[in-house]
DNA sequence: TATGAATGAGCGTTCATTCAT
DNA sequence: TATGAATGAACGCTCATTCAT
């Protein structure tokens, strides 16, 4: 009774969201205009407003849509048994993330969202990129010493750390991987 | 011939910062306006940017005027014996990188600019930082197996972890110290 | 069969001019949003356009039924003896009407619809207007040479003239009374 | 020393109103749309704010160019001898106050505007209306027991009025000549 | 160096009104 | 009658940055 939402309505956003998705798949996320979008979907320009506060909040779902397909694939995979392939499997997310200045910048101001109430569609990818790796930290090597909750969250920070580092180390040598496989070993491994 | 600097140009940059640091003080970094910067400071537009290459760059000396004095104080002490007294030391710059969500994301923007070459006032900071606290990893109990280097980064990716989350997780009830200190523990100390 | 008006109709209708009123009478004519009117009397807004034409219709209704109340103040006195009186006795119309800059504008676009076919709740009111301020005009002293209705059209003319300027004007120092009077003397007295 | 407004501010603020008028012109002061003026202006939008506090001051500015040119023939004529020929050489401002809604409300809204410091160009051509009305007042037959400058005011609410009417009775058969004379006859004459 | 008018692309907003269900 | 999602055309604004003087 309380908010029977209509069939309009999910097919209007719907409409909106594929043409968001076309236009980045297109031209990627930076080229995205609202004005395109409405117009791609059909539907008037006070109509996008009624359905995302604001041109950001659509672009969290559209990365959010990203995000889940590559989490999909990710969740699929049998628990990487080194840091490298653990590192490895990461890599399509972190290709993702570090595709765009602009995608970077967005995951990590919505990421930590993931702790409170109304949490968007990135905070969501983020609990759940955090559960599938803590899934794999009950391997052989790991450290048992800390609690696997707190370990996620270290991965966590080298990930952003290591993106956040090669966005600004343009001509620096270091490979994503390694970067991150340097920071992972001391932090996962028992020694 | 080569850069006699006019006392002029000096007196100029000087009443632009001044001014910066006015409406700074005054109503935080996020409100600071070049329109106003100037005309505080009594110029022309135009006369902002033969001096700063954009508001960025005066944000950039702004916030690392500020980065400087807590910097000072931090080297003047002697190196923490724990993890929580290494915490409570640092918590005067945490506080400070979080006193406005604006400032967080420059100094992340800026950070890793450490490592390339146009290094600015933000990066030199951070630089400054890494410096002081790989000097605290000296210490007794702190573990060898790991290049004191990456125990640095792995601190500062701790610490923007602490922070992204303290802006997101506005509800949340774990305090900086006790959340950066749940990191550091696992990350410096040999078990 | 005609109009079996619907006790249901009716009772929306006096739903939607409450919700209207207590709107105004909270924030003023400018405020009412056709959005909280339909909020606050719990129908949809679909509905609100069954029962008005448009906002207009709602707002002539509402301004209508204040207006009626100080006609009917303005019907029991007996004729003014003099200019001055005669303005005393509008006051509290001329107050209402300047009360609010969209208020005076509404009126003023309704007030000669008088003249044609379909006319509102606010034109009714500036015809009883004329009606009884033509019925002081019979008095000793009044001019007998000119049609008793062009010259409450006049006084028509003239109050409106000293609202305009009451608005513009804000800083003048001449009250609407003694404009009023200044031109209402020439007008009506015989010389 | 205050304010030297450049040549090239003037110029830009010319192409401005010389877009508009084109405008105006073509498709009336209803059809004018900011977009439009600043593109065959060939400047910034931006440029337009910069100039005019918002699209009405525009307005503002292009009624008062026709008013002036109306007003400048008008300052040219002998007096008019009795009360028909004034109405008949005041008609050609009448007809251009009612040839859109639109401007008659804006002339309705800024004309008493005249009185107060922010004067207006729309203010500033009512008082050179009531000024030349009132170089009219001093011929054989007009009253001389009321102040021309309560003459003059008088005459434009009956201006006000008549053109108010005829917006509203659409229908009316009366013409706007038949209704202001009316007005006039025992306004101005000695009797 | 200094000036300050001009740039400019696009976002967010407004909110009365319509119409398919 | 009632519903409420959708409409839609402009407006106003932002404000760091450029460039001709």
């Amino acid at each position: 009774m309380e908010k029977p939402i209509q069939k309009r309505t999910l097919a209007t956003r719907a409409k909106l969201i594929a043409a968001g998705e076309a236009i980045v798949s297109e031209g990627g996320f930076d080229a995205l205009r609202v004005e395109e979008v409405v117009s791609r979907a059909g539907v008037a320009k006070g109509t996008f407003f009624a359905h995302f506060r604001d041109k950001d909040a659509l672009m969290e779902r559209l990365i959010g849509v990203r995000l889940d397909s590559i989490l999909d694939a990710l969740s699929d995979i049998p628990a990487p048994k080194t840091t490298d392939a653990m590192v490895e499997e990461m890599l399509p997310m972190l290709q993702f993330m570090v595709s765009e200045r602009y995608v970077f910048d967005l995951i990590l101001r919505y990421s930590g969202a993931a702790l409170i109430d109304d949490i968007g569609p990135i905070g969501i990818c983020i609990g759940r990129h955090e559960t599938v790796v803590m899934g794999w930290l009950n391997a052989e090597g790991v450290r048992r010493d800390v609690d696997p909750k707190i370990l996620a969250e270290g991965i966590q920070a080298f990930v952003f750390q290591t993106l956040a580092l090669h966005f600004c180390a343009l001509h620096s040598d270091i490979s994503i991987q390694s970067r991150l496989g340097s920071y992972l070993k001391p932090w996962l491994l028992a020694h």
